[in-house]
DNA sequence: TTACTATATAATAATTTACTTATATGTACA
DNA sequence: TGTACATATAAGTAAATTATTATATAGTAA
């Protein structure tokens, strides 16, 4: 079976991009929940210009999309990006954050959109 | 079948250590073959400090090891590592680097140590 | 309209990182 | 011994990164 592979730069700079706790928590949490800026700003106890950029830079490589709902942004992973298969085999390897939003949900902090 | 998972601190830590090209390059090369510092000088065509100081960014947190050889100090990759699969797992999807290696072979710039 | 909420962006400040230059340590060999 | 070579470490500097504060944009609802 044929390895797939990434080019040594790309692959460097996806992982100093997925480096940084916040943003790999949040790919995480994002690969199985669309999740909007409201609620990064809950879980990380972060300010939202602080959640906004991290997002910025998850999107700006296509790591993430987001998405428009009324007043709300939401942001999910970009299945088609090129590097989703490589960002996945570490993905894996993590543990689970659900457990993040749950919290959000039983302290009702959970904002209402989502 | 059980999914070994790392923590999140010390996967977004491993993940910028290894977001380095010059880094990533170095542990992709490292497992395939034990090298000294003056291959990877070579190599990377940049000083000796500035190879010597990544090197040890990564024997730091256990990634590689170092092993005096007489006159040389060869690294190599640690297989007991804690992060040692995790670090896998992303080098498998990485080309091959022997390319690099031959090279200096073919210039006759590979170091008569090696 | 106006006011409010959600989010992005800009500017700045603080921190971290990577490279350079200079020096120290350790080995080999005459 | 002393000298050369291989490597590590220290100190300084420049560049990159992150968080903060302030402001702008866009939607919603009175």
């Amino acid at each position: 079976m044929l390895q797939t592979t990434i080019e040594m730069d790309k692959a460097a700079m996806i992982l100093k991009l997925l480096g940084d706790k916040t943003r790999l928590t949040m790919v995480k949490i994002l690969d199985n929940h669309d999740c909007c800026v409201c609620e990064f700003v809950e879980i990380f106890k972060t300010s939202q210009p602080s959640i906004s950029q991290h997002l910025r830079k998850l999107r700006d490589v296509g790591l993430v999309r987001e998405e428009r709902r009324g007043q709300w942004i939401f942001y999910s992973i970009n299945k088609t990006s090129d590097y989703y298969a490589f960002m996945q085999q570490i993905l894996q390897q993590l543990p689970d954050q659900d457990h993040k939003l749950k919290e959000l949900e039983e302290n009702g902090t959970r904002i209402t959109c989502c």
